[in-house]
DNA sequence: AAAAACTGATAACATTTGTTATTGTTTTGT
DNA sequence: ACAAAACAATAACAAATGTTATCAGTTTTT
């Protein structure tokens, strides 16, 4: 589909079993928007209130730490979630803010909105139950990784998993996300060009 | 309680509505058990198809890194659980070991049990993604940590948090929990001892 | 009670990683 | 099309962190 709802339809079925007239109901509450590059979709302080889901483009959620340096957390491809899920479900302000990378189309899930489903849809607590699941699994992964892995090897993993990414995302952006300086990538790239 | 079940009840409570006959059958199902200093109660790579609940004594949950060192993830104090909760839900192999640091007591909740609560439970499916959101909420908060605090700064965080926990565990213990050297802890320690 | 294993501090040294500055190139904004 | 800003590589140096070894005190095991 060209909006990308289709897209939300098979996540969800992928889950639970939904029928026509629950989908219909799904479909009228998302709603779409557009953002240009560099767009800031949630500042970091307010609460993030929306789960956006990126049909097409980039977003990137990131926070200042006390230094006053951007970090990014994470990277938001296509078909992928974009939200700060603990600010979103206890209406806390957001440690993130979430920015365009790439003139980007989004469809728009507030709190309201998902908290319907869950007591609308037959299965929507057990939909609700399985998508914080699968947040969990995501952000263990991404801490057994940083325990476990080194930068350079979690570079490499990047580059095998998403090697678009690194076409797509300048550098430093990338060195921010791995949690080390611009300068140290660069070199680590170097020594390790011949691997 | 003495036997620690009444705390699980407690915690239930906080997250759903729960009569009496219900908590009879939750009650029924628990099992409690006890393990000795250093026995192992999962072993990284086996199915942890078990959620332990301590009730009194201390549990770490740590990994093999590929160098063959133990990376502690994890201390387990009285009243919370211990599991790898991605190997429970998947049925996939642990990442993770978990061994008793002191004797320690603990109920057990294996997975068909749980998934039995679930279903039988009137709100189960939404006391499942209350634990999930919750359990995620937990690692979030760890991670956001680990990006934006310093080794230094989780020790203090830790000191002030579980003062304890500090007097209990060796100190190389606390230092792997920190991922930083023994060495090097003991290096901060004296550098900040007058701070 | 004696031996063995464990613990935490410390020193000396090696390695990793960050910081700042420079340069040439590419991209962006007007 | 041009000027300004952003970008990546590199060098030189500084700071943080790891490694190994030693030692004295403590706890555990036999």
């Amino acid at each position: 589909m060209e909006n990308g709802i289709e897209n939300i339809h098979q996540l969800i079925l992928n889950y639970i079993e939904i029928n026509d007239a629950e989908w219909d109901f799904c479909r009228s509450s998302f709603k779409t928007a557009s953002f240009k590059k560099k767009e800031i979709l949630v500042k970091q302080g307010d609460i993030c209130d929306t789960i956006y889901f990126v049909v097409s483009g980039l977003l990137r959620i990131y926070f200042l730490d006390e230094k006053g340096e951007e970090k990014i957390f994470h990277f938001c491809l296509e078909n992928t979630f974009a939200t700060d899920y603990e600010s979103f479900l206890k209406g806390i302000p957001s440690s993130f803010s979430i920015q365009a990378m790439e003139n980007t189309k989004v469809i728009i899930i507030t709190f309201e909105m998902l908290q319907n489903l869950y007591s609308v849809l037959r299965y929507g607590d057990k939909l609700g139950r399985l998508i914080a699941e699968d947040y969990f699994f995501i952000i263990n992964d991404k801490i057994k990784s940083m325990y476990i892995h080194s930068a350079m090897e979690r570079y490499k993993k990047m580059n095998t998993r998403f090697p678009k990414i690194l076409q797509r995302v300048p550098q430093h952006y990338i060195a921010s996300y791995l949690n080390i300086s611009s300068v140290h990538l660069s070199r680590l790239k170097y020594a390790h060009k011949n691997e």
